[in-house]
RNA sequence: GCGCGCGUGGCGGAAUUGGCAGACGCGCCGGACUUAGGAUCCGGUCCCGCAAGGGGUGGAGGUUCAAGUCCUCUCGCGCGCACCA
């Protein structure tokens, strides 16, 4: 067998300097001193950290050095405006990062270098989203404390993201399972809790501001009916006591009143249980039918649990989409969320009944062909209408058969039998078996308001309880689903719309057309186009008390407890009141935060209580209270972290407010102008909340509507300036596996960023992953492209130094590695630098590497930027000598991509010139001269009848008549129109010739 | 099924938004330096053709002096939602 090392011994040192045992291949330049050398200093120099009006700028900092700000305590409008650039901040996994983090993380980091110098005050933090399942399952497994693993697993992703050399502002790192965080997560939590949505002004108010109906107005006159009587609140803002008592039994309707309309309320609702991870889970975390982390499966389960009111903000969560820069995928997928749909309410009367069904539909203008109407087999009136005789205890005449398809002997042992079928199914299984229609007649009949004709009433599945009233009108004619179950069944089909393609069949035509059969006492639709037919019945509908105009959306409250250990607890008390009843009540806020028990056992109880229900001396008080024993889930902790970092220190505030204003709204960095050491104007106008938010798709709905839903919240109670917290954000696409044969799904996460950083070093690992495509796209891993851009930075490298002082310096190095990096001084710069004047073409070709470079940041095409940095260099090399200052602006154009060399190669050009030193990191944004770019003479494409014949040379100043020329004189062109007539001759100014010949 | 997006060399991807298709990189081919190359440097590389030339952006039409880009139809792929009335 071949053994290197010993084959090595015989090797030229030329060769062996570079072939070490450790790596594959040749070591292009030394990254594994270089990048560890300056991520120390940047430590040391706390390069990277922004500042908090009022903050004292240290002196000798780089950024007040630049702005002029050494030693003086800035106010926001002396500091320069800000950029916020913000990650989706990690959930800390034992697996540590794959190939995917870096993506995101480089794409803001370039753009965070490049905003600093172009004069910006960056705020690029980083941070910890840490409470989870998989540390709790972990826990369960070992009985070590999730606290333990979860600190364990910060410290590696810590490690790693440092070894990559982002320009984070560490000083500001939050972890969401830090007390001193989710002391702010609960208190944030009590703000929804003290707050009821008022829908006259449509936003969050103190629950003081909650008016009472008149049955629960107090009796004594004296009294104001909205201040004084909140005497069970302990929190802040107490009202004041020591009024004339209210009547107990009143007081408690009205704490009743009061708790249902708070944003966070407790309700007791059907929600789905996940068995396998012993927890309730939101709508938004089963996928079908099962769990999304696990996917483990769920059922329907009634339990009590505590909500979030998300659905009162449905329409602003949806309107502000139209006033921030997000990606038109993202917003749609938000939209669709959302769900709002325009429609009509529609009541229809139960004969021989009091009752009334009220269903929601959005064709309005089809209800002449109502011919049935369904329930939802959960439908509340079902049990009363059995009680109460609406629902025969016999099939009517010579249904029985056909109906129900026998099985049941009467309507009320059929619809027993229908509910108990459908409610063992899970969702997965109802959906799966969507295909096939299933439902039972109820024997009942209501009355179509329009025509007044006598409709059967059925209960099927395909009707959900939870969207609109629970109850559709069917319209077979026109709608696909009532369509497909009235033929299964047998229940008539007729026509009311007529499509405006008389080819296309009427049965089935859910699209705008004309009505028709739609004529009844005091009421025709006929001839009416849809949107016309709408309106008229709607009307029609509202002046008879018949129905209404409704909006509804499929956006549900946010179910927000847990069953769960780690976790925030949530700051809340149970009591009982005289009647025995319990009620719940806030902790006041000097109570926080509440900090979880220590446990042995993180398991949920036997009796299925959850787990914080096992330490019995913290949920029992001696007052006889109970602490509720729910935690929040994951997404509390990562609704609000984007304000943390704006003051995560401050343990007075969730975040101070003047930080709050200078960091997230636009009028308060009104101060200097950015780039001010060149004159240049921002390429970017600084924008309200944050400017720059990059993550993944996985949290396109989540996350996103849930920190929007917070700061909303928070917005309406006046603690933040903004009403949406994300400017602009954009999507990293997923990097897929190596091997493309296995194709789309396979992500590239087997690779391991350290064994990237090891070989290539983490410039070539950012450059590479800046590299492979548009930020935004989905691309496949390919090992052999980092070693391409690897590549790139040796020659970038060896542009720069001299090659005999570099061999010297690796021969040193071989000999004795451990002296590498104190060596690294010898390495001379290449005496091919100097400080001579450029020459045009130098200057040319920088000038459109600085233009292409700025413009593609701007719009964060990565991918050309990086290929504009190549076309310079492949210029460069051809040089013989280098001037000083173009290779210097190179090095800033380089520096947000590949920042550790960078640092080197401007340490090195500012000692070898001796130019007084400044900090790379904030020198100036290179701003290119248009006047710099024009050319002396243009090349001009001619085409003959749109073909390519030749390309002429002209003067860049050349008139449409002399380029005209000059064309046609063109010895290529002449073949092409010689005995042909010229018919007409496009010149586009500066680009193209085009001869049109017939 | 509905909604959104995308189809460009062997591969990842460029293309001033209607103006030289294939920048840049990978891979491949050739050369130089070499005992050696998996280092470096130089040259080549959309297809057919010796060349002149011809063809070419999933396919078929159309608009235009000019189409990867705009329009119509069609095929394929990806993402999202999915009985939401």
């Amino acid at each position: 067998m071949f053994d290197f090392q010993e084959f090595a011994i015989a090797l030229p040192r030329r060769f062996l300097q570079y072939f070490g045992p450790m790596s594959s291949s040749r070591r292009q330049y030394p990254f594994h001193l270089i990048e560890p050398k300056w991520q120390k200093i940047w430590d040391e120099r706390q390069t990277f950290r922004a500042w908090n009006p009022g903050e004292v700028l240290p002196h000798g900092h780089d950024f007040a050095r630049r702005h002029g700000l050494e030693g003086k305590q800035a106010t926001a409008t002396e500091l320069p405006p800000k950029f916020y650039i913000l990650d989706m901040f990690p959930y800390p996994s034992g697996a540590g990062l794959h190939v995917g983090h870096p993506e995101g993380y480089t794409a803001t980091d370039i753009l965070a270098r490049y905003r600093r110098a172009q004069g910006y005050h960056v705020l690029h933090p980083m941070g910890w989203d840490a409470f989870g399942l998989p540390a709790e399952q972990y826990a369960i497994k070992t009985r070590q404390h999730p606290r333990q693993t979860t600190e364990q697993n910060i410290a590696t992703f810590k490690r790693q993201i440092k070894s990559l050399g982002f320009s984070y502002d560490w000083t500001r790192e939050v972890d969401t399972t830090d007390p001193r965080y989710f002391k702010w997560t609960q208190w944030i939590f009590l703000k929804l809790y003290n707050s009821w949505f008022n829908p006259e002004t449509n936003k969050a108010e103190p629950i003081e501001t909650l008016p009472y109906p008149p049955e629960l107005q107090p009796p004594h006159p004296a009294l104001s009916p909205n201040v004084g009587e909140d005497g069970q609140r302990t929190g802040e803002g107490e009202a004041a006591t020591g009024m004339p008592t209210i009547d107990p039994e009143l007081e408690n309707q009205r704490r009743a009143y009061r708790d249902s309309k708070r944003l966070a309320y407790v309700t007791e609702a059907p929600v789905w249980w996940c068995e396998a991870l012993g927890t309730v889970l939101a709508n938004e975390e089963v996928v079908d039918g099962k769990s999304e982390v696990g996917g483990f499966p769920v059922v329907r389960k009634p339990m009590r649990q505590w909500m979030l009111r998300i659905t009162a903000y449905a329409e602003r969560l949806l309107a502000d989409l139209d006033t921030i820069d997000w990606s038109h995928s993202l917003k749609e997928m938000q939209r669709n969320w959302i769900g709002r749909s325009e429609g009509a309410e529609v009541e229809f009367r139960i004969p021989n009944s009091e009752s009334r069904v009220a269903v929601f539909t959005t064709r309005p203008d089809t209800l002449f062909g109502a011919t049935y109407m369904v329930l939802a087999p959960e439908h509340p009136l079902i049990d009363q209408w059995l009680k109460s005789g609406v629902i025969p205890t016999q099939w009517p005449q010579g249904t029985r058969s056909e109906w129900t398809g026998g099985g049941a002997d009467n309507p009320n042992n059929a619809i027993v039998n229908y509910r108990w079928r459908t409610s063992i199914k899970s969702d997965l299984e109802r959906t799966e078996l969507a295909k096939e229609k299933t439902g039972v007649f109820t024997g009942a009949y209501a009355i179509n308001p329009a025509n007044g004709e006598k409709i059967q009433i059925w209960i099927a599945d395909y009707v959900l309880a939870s969207y609109g009233t629970g109850a559709i009108m069917a319209v077979p004619g026109h709608d696909t689903r009532d369509l497909e179950f009235a033929r299964k069944f047998n229940l008539p089909i007729v026509q009311v719309v007529q499509p405006p393609d008389t080819k296309t069949d009427w049965q089935g035509f859910v699209g705008d057309g004309v009505a028709a059969n739609s004529a009844g006492v005091g009421i025709s639709l006929n001839d009416l186009p849809t949107d016309e037919a709408k309106k008229k019945i709607t009307d029609w509908l509202e002046a008879k008390g018949l129905g209404k105009r409704t909006i509804n959306y499929k956006l549900r409250d946010w179910l927000f407890s847990r069953q769960r250990y780690w976790g925030e607890p949530f700051p809340i008390l149970w009591k009982q009141d005289a009647n025995g009843d319990w009620y719940h009540e806030a902790l006041p806020d000097s109570a926080l935060p509440l900090l979880p028990p220590p446990l042995e056992d993180y398991r949920p109880t036997p009796d299925g209580q959850p787990p914080l229900a096992r330490a019995k001396d913290w949920v029992n008080l001696p007052d006889g209270s109970k602490r509720e024993t729910n935690t929040m889930p994951q997404w509390a902790g990562s609704c609000w972290y984007y304000l943390r970092y704006l003051g995560a220190h401050n343990d007075r505030a969730f975040c101070g407010r003047e930080a709050e204003r200078y960091w997230m709204s636009p009028l308060a960095a009104s101060g200097s102008s950015p780039q001010t050491s060149t004159g240049a104007l921002p390429s970017a106008a600084t924008r309200p909340g944050v400017d720059l938010y990059v993550g993944g798709t996985e949290h396109a709905v989540l996350h996103l509507l849930y920190a929007r839903f917070w700061h909303k919240v928070l917005y309406d109670l006046g603690y933040v300036s903004t009403p949406e917290p994300f400017y602009k954000l954009v999507n990293q696409g997923l990097i897929l596996g190596e091997d493309n044969q296995k194709m789309s799904k396979a992500r590239g996460n087997v690779v391991n960023p350290d064994d990237m950083v090891n070989e290539f070093g983490a410039d070539s690992l950012r450059l590479y992953e800046m590299f492979m495509g548009p930020l935004a796209d989905a691309k496949p891993w390919s090992t052999k492209g980092v070693e391409g851009v690897y590549r790139f930075l040796g020659r970038v490298w060896r542009l720069f130094v001299d090659e005999k002082s570099e061999t010297e310096f690796e021969q040193h190095l071989t000999a004795e590695p451990q002296k590498g990096a104190e060596r690294m001084e010898q390495i001379q710069l290449s005496s091919s630098i100097q400080a001579s004047a450029p020459t045009d073409p130098q200057l040319r070709t920088l000038h459109a590497c600085i233009k292409k470079v700025t413009e593609d940041l701007d719009n964060l095409r990565f991918n050309t930027a990086i290929s504009a940095l190549m076309v310079f260099l492949n210029q460069a090399m051809t040089w013989e000598t280098k001037p000083c200052s173009v290779l210097r602006d190179f090095v800033v154009l380089l520096h947000p991509f590949a920042p550790h060399l960078a640092e080197e190669l401007w340490d090195k050009l500012h000692s070898a010139f001796r130019i007084p030193h400044s900090a790379l990191s904030y020198a100036p944004w290179p701003k290119y001269d248009a006047a710099l770019l024009v050319e002396d003479t243009l090349e001009i494409p001619v085409q003959v009848n749109g073909k390519l014949r030749d390309v002429i040379v002209v003067p860049a100043d050349a008139t449409q008549q002399q380029i005209e020329s000059a064309a046609l004189a063109s010895d290529k062109v002449k073949p092409f129109i010689t005995g042909k007539t010229v018919k007409k001759i496009i010149v586009v100014p500066k680009k193209l010739v085009n001869i049109v010949v017939g």
